[in-house]
This record gives structure tokens, sequence and C-alpha cells, in this order.
DNA sequence: TTTAGCACTCCTTTCCCTCGAGTGCTAAAC
DNA sequence: GTTTAGCACTCGAGGGAAAGGAGTGCTAAA
């Protein structure tokens, strides 16, 4: 059987309806909305062939229509109007993102928060990137004899800094030569090998100058392991309840669940695609297969990308969110471009 | 009427036992769980009794008996057993402590996770202590021409960095004196002051010092304002849903929305308190009225201190929550006092 | 190919009934 | 005076049955 263009309009409408109203969509609606030009009994005639070819569900004999997987697909690729985001939308973006992104370090945290609000379903934010983040440098600034801060900047431009505690006291002239062995000997390399060539160096060194060597170390070491890119951030679990396909916690659980304790599960996104659109079970993961997610990504520069999802009703407002979300992630880049470029990859530091 | 040592008894059966099967408390269950020595009739007498005075309500005439806040407020006061942490829940409480608190700065919100998940309710967790804070200290330093990073140390103990870039080259001679003229005109004073003094000292600057001298005092100005004692952390809401009386979305909204949107009306502790519950109506916000609150304070030292609070149900588990969380509060200041001393007050840094 | 007409389906809402846990009260026992 | 057995009464929960209605599927005519 033929998808008429006719046919196509009529998917069109029943999914536009459906993702407003939530419920089945009915003949006589689709009659009117098309404008009168038929009647509801030749709009029976053509659902039941869009039934036939697997674009509409009918959850029980005499009730209207909702679109299948299959049929949101075709509205996802072809039916729906990839519109841009309107000025009042773009104005309330920037205006959140005004003055938000002072934190390099919490970027992707943030931007999962800011998202979510922005197009009111939940949203999860990570990392993508880098495999491995190795420490550029590191400072070492006197406080008093007893204590130093200790200032680790990685290679994907965090800059960590924290107070240590010495049980030995250490002269401030020490913490210059501490800093340029550290930076001589434990820069660009994995976590691993920090441990094996502290070892190395320790019968070189005395109790005063290895300890705060030690403590720097495993400070750096949290420093990288606590890499926001390990983390998946969720926010915004809460809108899930506005959904009334969610409303019965039953149903919300296994997407809840998926929110808060498996957040590996949430789909991330293929290299060199800017966005993409999950619907239902063409997700991997069992509890999204009632769900579409949204995911686009952004650059931070430096082969840095984070990535950032939208979870839904597969009834979601694909229309809307594609265009904010890709809106946001499109501000994000450009603002990394302009402002916040990358620091040099050499290090011409002294 | 008097309330009889027995009246007293069978409020705590009842309490407990509404705690424990959030339904009802009948009679028979009563006169069993005293060892049988009255009849259910009796119980019966005395349960009106109990009504009659305050302490106990009936949903409806042919039901049991819960507490009424009357009712929690006397058991809170004088029927609990104010027990101690078992040594498993000692533990267990312990290893959630252990290695997490690494990053000073995020103490609070980290008390906050934690404590939720060691009483499965939501928690709340908040700074409270030194009305205003200011900048410590301030180090540069360099990485190239077009950029540098600043160090700024609070004087409530946060060490944050980042990265600011210049749009004139500095070279990286410069800093050191930039430094210092930072510390010697920008710390200890407020926020306001901070940019008036900035432009006090303008005239006297050429515009490749004032202005990296102008973004550093920026970014001072972001790291206090952003200070966490502004926020109100929130974690865990979503145990609320496991709380029979909250089943419902409609009921569960109030505190939903008071845990994500308004947290500033969660209740604060009063100084030299260490532990403080709010049953139901006791509670100054009405989204509260419902639910009860616990909450707790914890030094961090140097007159700072944090505060941990759980919401619940009115049913909630007081005994539980108070021991868990004042052995809680009790370990995190034991905690700060022994490992994590402040630093001195007074910089003794050249 | 479209459409009016109409029987049919099935969900939703409402009402009523039953069942049972639990009470309140009375009168007798302690 | 206090306790208790006995019993009628109350009220919510659960389970059909019935009514109502939106919407369909099909047929036959335009």
């Amino acid at each position: 059987m033929e998808l008429t263009a006719r046919k196509k309009e009529i998917l069109k409408v029943v999914t536009e309806r459906y993702i407003d109203a939530a419920e089945p969509v009915s003949s006589k609606y689709i009659a009117q909305a098309m404008g009168g030009s038929v009647s509801s009994a030749t709009i029976r005639n053509e659902l039941a062939d869009l039934v036939e070819m697997g674009y509409l569900e009918q959850p029980h004999t005499s009730a209207g229509r909702i679109p299948s997987p299959k049929g949101y697909r075709l509205y996802v690729n072809e039916l729906m109007e990839r519109r841009k985001v309107s000025d009042q939308e773009a104005a309330e973006i920037n205006s959140a993102l005004q003055g938000k992104m002072q934190e390099l370090d919490s970027v992707i945290a943030q931007a999962g928060q800011m998202v979510s609000s922005i197009v009111n379903y939940p949203a999860y934010a990570v990392a993508a990137g880098k495999s491995s983040v190795t420490v550029r440098r590191y400072d070492l600034l006197p406080v008093d004899t007893m204590s130093f801060i200790a200032v680790v900047m990685t290679d994907d431009s965090r800059v960590k800094s924290q107070l240590l505690r010495t049980e030995l006291p250490v002269a401030s002239e020490q913490l210059p030569a501490l800093a340029n062995l550290l930076n001589t000997h434990f820069t660009g390399i994995h976590t691993e090998e920090l441990g094996t060539k502290l070892m190395a160096l320790a019968p070189q060194l005395g109790a005063e100058l290895f300890m705060p060597l030690s403590q720097t170390i495993e400070y750096a070491t949290a420093v990288i392991d606590n890499s926001e890119r390990s983390h998946v951030f969720t926010t915004g679990q809460s809108q899930i309840f506005r959904q009334p396909e969610f409303q019965d916690l039953s149903k919300a659980d296994g997407l809840m669940s998926i929110l808060t304790d498996q957040k590996s599960q949430l789909p991330v996104l293929d290299e060199n695609t800017p966005m993409q659109i999950l619907i239902g079970p063409e997700n991997v993961s069992e509890a999204l297969k009632d769900a579409s997610v949204v995911v686009a990504s952004y650059d931070i520069g430096d082969n840095m990308r984070g990535l950032i999802g939208v979870v839904g009703p597969t009834r979601m407002d694909y229309a809307t969110v594609a265009a904010r979300l890709s809106y946001f992630a499109e501000s994000l880049t450009k603002m990394f471009g302009k402002n916040n470029q990358l620091p040099p990859k050499e290090d011409d530091i002294p």
C-alpha cells in the first residue's frame, strides 16, 4: 500500500494532536483539523490503512488512534517542521546562559540543569571526548610551615586546588623545587603510573619532601578520578511526573531508576553527529523502551565534547525539544569558541 | 483529665506501631502488644480519653487511632527511646564518610547526600555561620602571555581557581607584582568595596595591568557570591515516594516543590541548638504542615557551621532519624576537629 | 472514491451491595 | 470505681452491574 500525501498529512495531524493532548485522536477531529474538505468516514478508511501499515495504533477497537514508534519516526524524519527557536525562546535561553558558566569545572552539570529547565523534561549531561585525563601542570603555594595549597591543572583544562596539611614542617623556599619535581616527572602520565613513579623517586627524597609530594600526588589522583567525564549528571527528574503517561508511580519507576541509579544506561551520541532522536524501542536500554531520548553534543574545544540528553515520553514534543536543544548546544559551542578558548597545548611556562 | 502512665504507654505503642505500619492502630493490637494484661475494651476506654485530650486522632468512627501532632510531640519529648546508633549503623555511617570528604568546598552538598542515603528520607544541607565572606589571599600563576590562573582563597577556607584569558599580553614577570597589589588592597573587604577600590586604583595603572586585575576581582566576586552558604542543597527527593502517605502525586506535590523550587522555606536551626525536631504544624512553611523535619548542625570550625535537615512524613521514624543524624553530625564535627583543622587566622605568607 | 447511516464495541463513571475490621455503649462482673 | 464481655453500629474497601458515550467498522448508496 502506498503512503499518499493525504495519509502523511493525517499522520502529522494525529501525531501533533496526540503530543499536545495525550489522548487518542478521533476521525472527527482529524476531518475538522484538515479543514473539513473530507468527511470523518473517509478519514476512518485512511486510518484503517495507516494502522495496517504500522504507523498508527489503536488502544482498543472503539478508540481513536495514536502514533506507533514507526509513526513517530516518520514524523520526526519527514513531517515535523524543523523550526528554529523563536526570538522569545532564544532570549530565554540566552538569559539562562548569561553569567551562569563562570566555573568551567561545572559546565557539564550546569548544562544539564539548564536544559532541563528549558525543555521541561528530565535531562542528563555527560562529558565525551578524551578517554583519559592527565595532569598538565602543578603549582604549590606557601601558606604556613605546616600547610600549602596544591593547584592542579589537567589537560582537559580544569584547574583544581586544595589546602593540604603537612605533618612535618616544610619551608616555603622548598616549594618551588617540589613543584619543579612534580612538573618534570608527574605530568602527562596516567593515574596508575603516578604511584609507581612516586615509589621510584622515594629513596632519593627525605621524609619532609616526600610527604608533601605524596600528598599532592594523592590529591591529583583524586582530581583525575573525580573528573566529570565519568559522571552522568541528571536533573529535572520530577518533570516526568508532569507527564500523564507517568502519573502512575509504577509506570514512572523504570524511568526514575534509570535517571538515578543506572545513569550509565542513558544513551550517548556517536561522534560527528550533532543531534540524535531515539524513539521508544529504538533505545537499547529496556527501561527506555517506552520513552524517547533526544541527545545533542557541544564542543568545549581541544577535543572535549559535552553531551546533553533529554528524556521524555514517546509522546514528547520533538519539534520544540529538538529546536531548543540544538540552539542551546550551538550557543554553548559558540560561547566556548569565543570567550573561553582553551589554553595552548604546549606549556611555555618557565 | 490526667495522663496516667498507662495512657502514656498506650500512646507510645500507638505511635510506634503507626510509624511502622502506616495504618490506624486497633485496640486489639494494643492489648496484645501490652502483654494481654488488659482487654481491648479497657484500651478502648483509654483511647477515647486520649482522643479527647488531643493526643490521638481517629480517621473515621470505625477506624483505629493514629497520633496527632500533639501526640507525636509528647512521644518525641518523653516517650521515645533516645537510642544510640548500633555498631552496625555506626560502621555504615563511618564507611560512608570514609574518603568522601576530600573536597572541602563541597562538604555541605556531600553531607546532604550522605544523610539522605543514611536515613532514607529526602535531606537538605545549607551552611550557617559567618554572614559575609571575604578573600583572604590571591595568587596568580603564569600560563602563557595571554592567560594566567587566578587562585582565590577565602576566609572560610575555600580555595578556588580558574584560568583567565587576557586581551593584552601580560608578561609573567608582572604577575607577582599584581598579586602583591591584590593582596595588599583587596583582601578582607566585602564584595561592594572591591569594585570601588578597583576604580580608585584604576588611574594609577596601565591597561595591561588593569585588565587582568579587574578580571581577577570579577572572578573573586563570583567566588564569594557563589559561596555555598547561599545555596540550599537538596537530595533524595524521590525517597518521599516510598512513603505511603505520598503515593498520591497530588499529596507529594507540595513537598516536592519545597524541595526543589522553594528550598529557602526549609527551616534552619537556632544557634547553640544541636538538633531540633519540627512536627507537622509546628513548621512555619505551609507546605510542611503535613510533614516533619529533623535538623542538626555540625561544626566546620572557625565559626563555620553546617546544617543538615531531613524531611519526611509526620509518621517519620524519629528515633532512628534522630540517632543517625546526630551521630553523623557529631562524626563530621569530630572529623573537622581532628584532620582538617582550619588554617591559621593570620597569614604569615611573605 | 466518498459519504451517510447505523449497529457495535469498549472504556468510564456511577451506583449499589456486600464484607469485615473496628468501634461505642451497656450492663454485668470484679 | 474499674474492667470486661457482648452486641449493634459505622464506615471504608472491593466488586460487580448498569448506564452513558465517544468512536469505530461496515454497508450501501451517491
